[in-house]
DNA sequence: TGGTGTTGTAGTAATAATTCGACTTTAACC
DNA sequence: GGTTAAAGTCGAATTATTACTACAACACCA
């Protein structure tokens, strides 16, 4: 509705990825502004993707993810921007403007912390997963397939509490809250 | 490797759901064996999307999935074979065989699962998720995103163990075991 | 060569989650 | 209207998980 009352928009709608890709064959746009809890189509993939149909169109990211965890994967897959759902009505217009001005938005914590990655980044690790311990990856990825605390220190042969130690580390590091958001967080930056 | 020892076929290779389309764009396959843990795409959307390019296309679905659990909505969504990542090199000939033959390829275990539904259809209910009451799929929901127990107590007004209570409730209608599978399984069954 | 940081490991106490049984309410069906 | 099944609720007992602490092993570096 705020795209649709700008003079001039020609504003197209897709119900899912498949129909965007569609879309995109037919027209060339100027800004793509997509939800990437759509039911078609993968996360970060999909701004490749898009891109990859139209090297010069603008999108922006509009989702329900925790910001402070999932804007960076999205923008430095090639987004222009990436704003939560829960923005309000100005937020939304602000980022709009922002990103047809060639502008990258996100909120400043995004920004702070993609600059911090940029410079801290001493030639190679800037990806917190490298921050991870051998065993901190192994644990970490069987958490993500369900696995409880007792049933991995039995595979592992590792007290339960030091599964649990493992665990706290890994939230810790990743600056995730729960399971799922792990999972999606590791999905994120495969 | 299977596929390319069978004389006279041509095999394809795509690293991911985007490069699929792309070459099912350009020519007509016979059979499209598929990995549904591909970095780009959803699951059971890729098997519509790929339907929709390709309408005779054979489609054999390949996944580490529990069978159990995911076998079927792929098989609805319209693939023609549902194989285990872990099935041996002979399961994976017949499944292959049994679909280029016409026929819908899948453990026993699946088929007649999926004969029951088809027939215990007493009309309409024939997804799990219909067996859900309204308050089980809100605490699904809220599961799927994270939240502890005691978290959607507080957020809704029971006691932890209700709550708790519920869980057991879900996972046992629903036939899962963890977390991990709950959100995998609401995300196939939307 | 000693200080400092990181990894790997658990025990213990506190906290959270599950199981189970009990009970009430609602719905459904001869 | 009585019977039964399902849904909804919780407390108490049990079990699992976490927070906190501690300590050994190793690496790094100054």
């Amino acid at each position: 509705m705020l795209l649709e009352a700008i003079p001039d928009a020609k504003v197209f709608k897709a119900a899912d990825f498949i129909k965007a890709l569609n879309l995109l064959e037919k027209h060339i746009f100027e800004l793509l502004v997509m939800d990437i809890n759509l039911p078609h189509g993968d996360k970060v993939g999909m701004v490749e993707a898009v891109r990859m149909k139209q090297p010069n169109i603008l999108i922006l990211v509009c989702s329900s993810y925790e910001e402070h965890l999932y804007a960076l994967p999205f923008l430095k897959a090639g987004a222009n921007g990436y704003i939560s759902k829960t923005a309000s009505s100005d937020e939304f217009k602000s980022a709009v403007e922002h990103v047809l001005n060639g502008k990258i938005y996100a909120s400043p914590a995004v920004l702070n912390n993609m600059f911090e990655i940029l410079f801290n980044a001493k030639g190679n690790d800037n990806s917190p997963l490298d921050t991870l311990s051998a065993k901190e990856i192994e644990i970490a990825k069987l958490l993500t397939k369900g696995f409880s605390t007792k049933q991995i220190g039995k595979h592992i042969n590792l007290s339960a509490s030091s599964v649990s130690t493992y665990k706290s580390k890994i939230f810790e590091k990743l600056g995730v809250n729960n399971i799922i958001e792990l999972t999606t967080y590791l999905e994120l930056n495969s």
